[in-house]
Formats: C-alpha cells, structure tokens, sequence
RNA sequence: AUCCCCGUAGCUCACCUGGAUAGAGCAAAAGUUUCCUAAACUUUAGGUAGUAGGUUCAAGUCCUAUCGGGGAUACCA
C-alpha cells in the first residue's frame, strides 16, 4: 500500500479512537501551503454531527498529531481545518522505502478481468484526427489498469461490415470494371484474382462514394444491394472485401503502431457473424423480440425513465440486421469466449444512449448476467478552431498520417543535429512529434469536447510532451554523468528538493484516480507537475559538483525517483522516450 | 419538443468527495547561459467563473430559473 493511503488510514483510526466515527477521512494536498503539506478537513463536517464546536474538535485531533514525530507545525487554521508538515525524517524514510522498492508507491486494485472494446477503426476509412482519442485514451487506461493488476483484453473492434463496404466496392466496380469479380461468366477462384490497391487510394474511395451515393439515388440503390449480398454471403463481394480490408487492416496497424496503440485481438463487427443466428433463436425462443413498425425491436422502458426511451432495433423491416444486432452478437461471444468480469466501452459521447440501449437490452434478455459490469465511457468530440468538427482546407478530416508528418517536419527543425546520432534522427524526430500529439490528445478531461489547433504544436514550448521528453532524457543524462548507483536520500535542503519529494508522494492517489475516472488528465497534469518541480531544482542546484556528499547522493536518490516515475507515466500514456534529443 | 453535455484569463484547458487567497500552458512584457542538454529557468501583467436566485459554517462545484453553444432522440455506424 502506498505510503500516503496508509498514512490516511491510520489518521482516521486515531480519530476514531477519540470517539468521532468517520466514513471517509479527508486528507489531501493543503491548499495553503504556507500552512502546511496536507490538511484534514473533517472538523467542521462532524461538528454538524456531533453538535460540537469545529475549532475544539479541531484542537483535539490536532493535539493528538502533534505528539506524533511524522508531523510538524500542526495547526488549525479557518473554521477548523487541521494543517500539518510532513517531517523531514518521515519524508526522506518515505523516499526510501520507494528507492527500495519502487511498488511502495502504488496502490494496487482488486484484480479483475476486464474486456476493452477501443480504437473503433473502420476497414476502408483512413484513420483520421478524430480517432485519436478513442486510441489514446483506450491504451492508456488499458496500460494502467494492467499496471494496476487488472488482467485486460483489448479488442479494437473494427467496422469492418456495413454501408461502407456496399460504398467502397461499388466506387471499385466503376473504376475496374473488368475486374473478375464483377464477371457474372467467371468461375474461377475468386481468391486468386490478381488485384492489388493502395492504402492511399482506398483512403479516397470512400469519400468519393459517399459523395456520389448522396447525390444519386440509383447509386445508392447499388450499394444497398451490395451490402446485402455481401451480408448474405455472396462469394466474389466477400472475396473482394477480403482483399480490401487485408491491405486497410495492414495500413491502420501500422498508424495504430506508430501511436503506440496495439491491441489483444483485430476483431471486427463481423467476427460475431457466427453467433448471430444463436442470439436471434435466443431471443425469439425466450419471446424478448416484438414486432413494432415492421421490424423486430427489444422494449427496454423502465418505469422510473424520465425521459423517451426508444426500443431497440435488432431486426431491420427488411429482415436484416444492423449495428446493434451485432453488438449483442459480439457481448455473447465475448462472454462465452472470455467470461469477463467488466466489459468498458470507449466511443464518442453521441453513442452513449445507443450504448444505454443496448446494455438494458443485454441485461434484459439475460444474455448479459446481473454481474457482469457494462461500462461506457464517452469522450468529447474534437473540433477545429472553428469549433467544427476538425477539418482540413479541402474539406476532409485529416489524417492521422499526415498530421504525424507535420509535426515530424517541426521536431525535424529543432533536433539537436550534434547529440543525436545521424541514423537515430528520422526515428527520434517522430517520437518527439508523437509525443506532442499524445500528451496535448490527453491533456483535457475525458468528456470535455476539446478545439485541436495544429498551430498550438509548431511551438513545442510549455506543458507539451516535447518538455516531458527533453527534462527527462536530462534526468537521465546525469544520472549517467554521476557514475554511481549510491542513491540514499540522508539529507534535503528542504528548499525545491522538499518540493519534488512531496510531489512523488502523489503518485499512487492519482493512478488510482485516473483508473476511476478513466480519464488520463490528472497523470497529464502530475507529470507536468513533477517534472517542472524537479526542473526548478535543478537549475538551482548543481547535483555534480556538489561537495556535500549526503546532499549529493540524496539529490541523485531524487533524480533517480522522478525519472523512475516519468518513464512509467510515459509509458501508461503510450509515450516513447528517445534516447537522446 | 424532450433529454444529455458545455459556458472559468485574449486563446486552449485544469480545479480532486462542496473547503481557505480559482490554477497551468500559449500569446504579451522583462530577465537568466565561463557551469549537469536553454525544447530549460525566474519575474510581471491578465478573473464579477454566462446571468439571476436558492441550499450551506463554506458554492466554479449542489438545486431552480434563464440566456448562449454543442449533441442525442427506433430500422446509419
């Protein structure tokens, strides 16, 4: 257990030891540190309770903490809020139980199995900006939550079956027409046509359907056709499809990879095709469809909604199925596949009712067992500085590739051409850059819809991912230059060293935090916070040539520690750290 | 029309379960390099938290109303 949870459990006992029950202690961070390091703020909340005064109740918990050697200067301030300072010998035994032994400041969970359903590529559609987040917040919380001891199972969950397919093959027809697989007379091996496409030009084949079928109801006829047959099973569209999302699965890894996002399994929607029948038979037998309007719905109402609930549509008027009769055809297979304990959906917060839907209709229909926990996680959109939707001049979203590019052009610039040896610099300069994208991606909260501004990277100055990369790549530099491994912190100015050694105490509660919130703005905002702490002290003290040799090898304990924490935070992030810059 | 989210410094965002004097970065102004990587550091300036009520010892945070912006609302995904 982390040094500061423990602490906070043995501050409630002694409280509740001299006769106040308490729920929840708390103790955080003083917001007067003047005061103190951290402050309880319980006195006034049970003086409601106990019909006391806060002040009084105040002074006996504090003349409790004041016999205590860990504290100093404790005192009451306010209506009754108790500060205290954590004493050096604690702080520096505190550090040193971390350097000893660096799972002392983590709090671990109750490992559970979890599915994480993030990514949400679509086969034949270019990764673009706004996928972003969905891969970046995804991998992160799953890197945490395995950090934590979850034991995880990503799943990326492409679309790979749908409107789009009928689009794309259709726009192929009309580009080569000759091809085999629009041969009605052939009757060869679909599978061995000989035809290739490029991910460049696939990338442009949907847009240019789209448009086309919008404007041209005979076009869009087609590809409602299309999409049929290729649901039903027709073999050259199936063949043809096969290739297709071969080379697009090929293309999105590669910029999924170079975000640092992998998953556990590249499954698609239509990976649950096999347990469509079975779910739809399920449902039928146990009399949970009804008819409404010509298609077959789940009615998933409940007496206390305060709002329409719309039914769950799971068969089409036209008998077909669509994305939610896929979606639960994928719970069941996950569930008889994996068995997880929580499932955690990460889209867009425009999903969040579809997604409300369809965990009332799995738990309704029992595909889903009351103990299975559904949780949908939705995050903001994010618009360009015209708080539209982002969008490049020639109005398509930008991609993921090409936005990478620019800024590989801007850290390309700045590189230090002298450290960094020639054949590391292309690598080095796309990590800076995917840095700067990561880190700004995960800076605001989760839900909060955010305006990406390609103009705020060119800088690569301040709270970038550029910062964390160059402070701790320095850290790591003079740990190299001190050639000893003798790390003990003994002795503190108790000036801006204090100030770092306090921030490393935060670690685990925002870890913690994060995976609740299963947002990463809070690591964003700590990392940013320890690492400008540290780089305060260390333009203020020279660590190498000091002559205090217990100053000395305690600055590098502290060295050792921030860098220690910085290359795990960037690692939950998704962050690579080069080796030089 | 109903429901959900947002409104905080010029811009982009934070503020933990309600807690003391609302914080960062960018942009603006000034300064720091014979010395461990200056993509760094220091300092200044910038605020009636959309508006109006209410609850509370205490409200940016909770409740109500209202204005403004975005989103969702059965056969798209």
């Amino acid at each position: 257990m982390s040094i500061i949870k423990e602490l906070k459990n043995e501050l409630k006992e002694l409280i509740t030891n001299i006769g106040y029950d308490i729920e929840e202690l708390t103790f955080v961070e003083s917001s007067r540190k003047d005061l103190g390091d951290y402050q309880i703020n319980d006195a006034m909340r049970l003086a409601s309770v106990y019909h006391e005064n806060p002040r009084d109740i105040a002074t006996k918990i504090a003349d409790i903490l004041k016999k205590d050697s860990r504290f100093t200067n404790v005192n009451i301030a306010g209506p009754g809020f108790i500060n205290l300072t954590l004493s050096s010998y604690f702080l520096q035994t505190s550090l040193n139980k971390i350097l000893d032994d660096f799972t002392t400041n983590i709090d671990q969970v109750e490992p559970k199995k979890i599915m994480m359903d993030y990514g949400g590529a679509n086969i034949a559609k270019t990764l673009h900006v706004g996928h972003l987040r969905s891969a970046n917040i995804g991998e992160a919380i799953k890197r945490l939550a395995k950090y934590l001891g979850h034991e995880v199972i990503s799943d990326v969950h492409f679309g790979d079956i749908g409107r789009q397919s009928g689009m794309v093959i259709s726009e192929i027809k009309r580009r080569y027409p000759t091809l085999d697989y629009f041969n009605q007379d052939f009757n060869g091996n679909y599978d061995e046509i000989d035809f290739t496409i490029t991910p460049d030009e696939l990338g442009e084949i949907y847009p240019t359907a789209n448009i086309a079928a919008k404007n041209d109801e005979a076009r869009m006829q087609e590809v409602t056709e299309i999409t049929a047959e290729l649901e039903k099973g027709n073999k050259s569209y199936t063949a043809l499809w096969n290739k297709i999302k071969e080379v697009s699965i090929e293309d999105i890894k590669a910029v999924y990879q170079d975000i640092n996002t992998t998953f556990d399994l590249y499954e698609g929607e239509s990976t649950c095709y096999p347990y469509i029948p079975k779910v739809i038979d399920y449902l039928e037998k146990n009399h949970y469809l009804k008819e409404s309007e010509d298609a077959k719905v789940i009615d998933i109402k409940e007496e206390t909604d305060n709002s329409p609930m719309p039914p769950l549509v799971v068969i089409k008027s036209n008998g077909a199925t669509l994305y939610a009769t896929r979606e639960l055809a994928t719970m069941y297979s996950r569930i008889e596949r994996f068995n997880p304990d929580e499932i955690w959906y990460f889209a867009d917060s425009r999903q969040s009712l579809y997604f409300e839907q369809v965990f009332r209709a799995v738990k309704k229909t029992k595909i889903a067992s009351d103990h299975l926990k559904l949780g949908f996680y939705g995050f903001g959109t994010m618009n360009g500085t015209d708080g539209k939707p982002f969008k490049t001049r020639d109005g398509n979203v930008m991609s993921l590739k090409e936005l990478i590019q620019i800024l590989t052009e801007e850290t390309t610039k700045r590189l230090n051409k002298e450290r960094v040896d020639q054949d590391k610099q292309e690598e080095t300069a796309k990590k800076i850059a995917i840095s700067a994208l990561k880190y700004a991606d995960l800076i605001p909260y989760r839900e909060t819809d955010y305006v990406f501004d390609p103009q705020k990277f060119v800088s690569l100055d301040g709270k970038t991912g550029p910062y964390l990369l160059y402070s701790t790549i320095r850290m790591k530099s003079l740990l190299y230059k001190a050639e000893r491994k003798d790390y003990a912190v003994t002795k503190l100015m108790n000036k801006s060293d204090r100030t770092v050694a306090l921030e490393l105490l935060k670690f685990p509660q925002i870890l913690t935090k994060c995976l609740e919130e299963k947002s990463l703005n809070e690591l964003t905002d700590y990392i940013y916070k320890l690492t400008s702490s540290y780089n305060t002290f260390y333009n203020e003290n020279r660590i190498l040539t000091e002559e205090n040799n217990s100053l000395k090898i305690s600055w590098l304990a502290l060295t050792f520690l921030v860098y220690t924490t910085n290359k795990k935070i960037l690692e939950i992030l998704g962050i690579s750290l080069p080796e030089k810059m």
